[in-house]
RNA sequence: GCCGGGGUUGCAGAGAGGUACUGCGCCAGCCUUGAGAGCUGGUGCCCGUAAGGGCUCCUGGGUUCAAAUCCCAGCCCCGGCGCCA
């Protein structure tokens, strides 16, 4: 039984719990309580109902004469009884799935109680970070003198002015085009682009994932299955007169691939290496990063995501994670990694590990990756199952989880701060260099500065 | 986009107004030293402690006492034509 209806029967305390601690209000689960209760009930009755209306009908295929108009007309009757029951019956399901749905998934017991990202919880640093000297103090404060750093006397040049200056992305154009927060990539990002996606989906496919290149567009029914019904609004493009949307990510066309589908267990867990550019609307984001490419309506992704079953998720949110890790030590990129708290979660995982990589220019740690499990609380709605085998009845449904790899464009500012050597050229991961090796004309060790036109 | 054929339980196929059938697979029991064969019952979802009942023939509406079956709309698959990188 799906987790959310099972605690509303059998035990409501670890709903009122999650809701407490992520301050929610706990006046919804009473309410799904109550309705649940009103439905089962009506539910009782429509049957009753239903029985009698077949009873009734079955006579009248052997009735004969007076009889039978008798027995029709008494049929009739329990049969507007019956349509009337289903209304109300109708109704009361709605209402309940309306709330079911509404309830945010159930909060695992280590996530920290929190309101903001301010109150998220640092809980490992990587590699050694560029502190600018004016910087050093606050790094060490934000750290706890946990991170290991070496000081600089020179500031590189922030990621959003980089591009710019050193003629990698032509972004005033993109504006003149598209709007704000598009880019016209160019040159070496462009190859760079390329080789970050490659390096991902190579690294995936050793681990045993399966590379996927997803539709980039879904219809209604299967997105709403996915994601949180406010992100339609705020995060998701719609196209215009078809039941069309653009994917935010990877991740929803590779939840809903399975949707309505019962899993063998033997075939579990499945290991999807999802490869996409990913649109978004960014419409809550008014006046945050607008410069630059850091956060942009568009941009190419590779994305972790597994099905598997419920005792496994939690090795899996460890596991993912670590694949994130081991890409980003391989580009050789400090980072740390925070534990999402309660008010910084969202609604649709039970916890989030986020990387943040260091950017030596704004002496700040920045989201690159997001690892989430979010147990059955999507494979509920998309209606994903498991079993032993395929036709015999299910045990319940898989559980669901997600991670970034690398988003290529946010991984990209992050290279420009790190790696950025005084007269403005940036030197190339090593571990990318195999990729563009193929490509004569792209560039192998360095970004250089060029000012094109 | 147009014209035709189709979508039935884990799979294959029947059923063309009277409440889902046959075969295969799977599970349980009987038989057997054991396995197999054979026989019997079962096989999805929901409510119910249970007894039991309801729902389900791609989806949503409609007609009817009664819909897999008739009507309307949509989705998907196959074939043909058109268009197309």
């Amino acid at each position: 039984m799906w987790s959310i209806l099972k605690a509303v029967r059998e035990n409501p305390e670890i709903l009122y719990e999650s809701q407490r601690r992520r301050g929610f209000s706990v006046e919804i689960v009473d309410r799904a309580i109550e309705l649940d209760r009103k439905w089962r009930e009506k539910l009782r009755e429509v049957n009753q109902l239903r029985k009698r209306r077949n009873e009734l009908a079955r006579k009248v295929k052997d009735a004969k004469g007076e009889e039978r108009g008798k027995i029709i007309q008494e049929a009739k009757a329990v049969s507007e009884e019956v349509k009337k029951a289903e209304e109300e019956l109708k109704k009361l399901e709605a209402g309940l799935e309306e709330v079911l749905l509404s309830i945010p998934n159930i909060i695992h017991e280590t996530v920290p109680v929190g309101k903001d990202d301010a109150e998220n919880v640092p809980v490992k640093y990587w590699g050694k970070a560029k502190v600018y000297f004016e910087d050093v103090d606050s790094f060490v404060e934000m750290t706890g003198g946990m991170a290991e750093y070496e000081v600089t006397d020179v500031k590189p040049v922030g990621h959003a002015d980089a591009v710019e200056i050193f003629g990698w992305a032509d972004l005033e154009r993109a504006a003149k085009v598209a709007g704000a927060r598009f880019y016209y990539l160019l040159n070496d990002l462009v190859w760079l682009d390329f080789a970050l996606t490659m390096y991902a989906l190579d690294y995936l496919k050793k681990a045993g994932f399966t590379v996927v290149n997803p539709p980039y567009m879904m219809r209604r029914e299967a997105y709403s299955g996915v994601t949180a019904f406010s992100d339609f609004e705020e995060v998701i493009y719609k196209i215009e007169d078809e039941d069309l949307y653009l994917i935010a990510t990877s991740e929803h066309p590779l939840a809903a691939m399975h949707m309505n589908e019962v899993l063998e267990e033997r075939e579990l867990p499945l290991l999807y290496a999802g490869v996409s550019p990913c649109f978004r609307k960014e419409a809550g984001a008014h006046g945050k990063d607008t410069k630059g490419i850091f956060r942009v309506h568009q941009f190419n992704k590779v994305e972790q995501f597994v099905f598997c079953l419920p005792e496994e998720s939690w090795d899996w949110h460890e596991r993912l994670l670590e694949n994130a890790e081991k890409l980003w030590q391989g580009l050789g990129i400090p980072y740390r990694i925070v534990n999402i708290c309660t008010g910084d979660l969202g609604i649709v995982a039970a916890k989030k590990y986020d990387l943040e990589a260091w950017m030596p220019a704004q002496g700040k740690y920045r989201e690159m990756v997001s690892c989430s499990n979010c147990t059955d609380w999507q494979s509920y709605r998309l209606n994903i199952r498991f079993a032993e085998e395929r036709g015999k009845p299910s045990k319940g449904f898989v559980h669901t989880l997600n991670s970034t790899a690398i988003a290529t464009t946010r991984a990209i500012t992050a290279i420009i701060e790190n790696f950025q050597q005084e007269d403005g050229r940036v030197e190339i991961p090593k571990v990318l260099r195999k990729y563009l090796e193929p490509i004569e004309s792209a560039p192998k060790d360095f970004i250089t500065p060029t000012k094109t036109q």
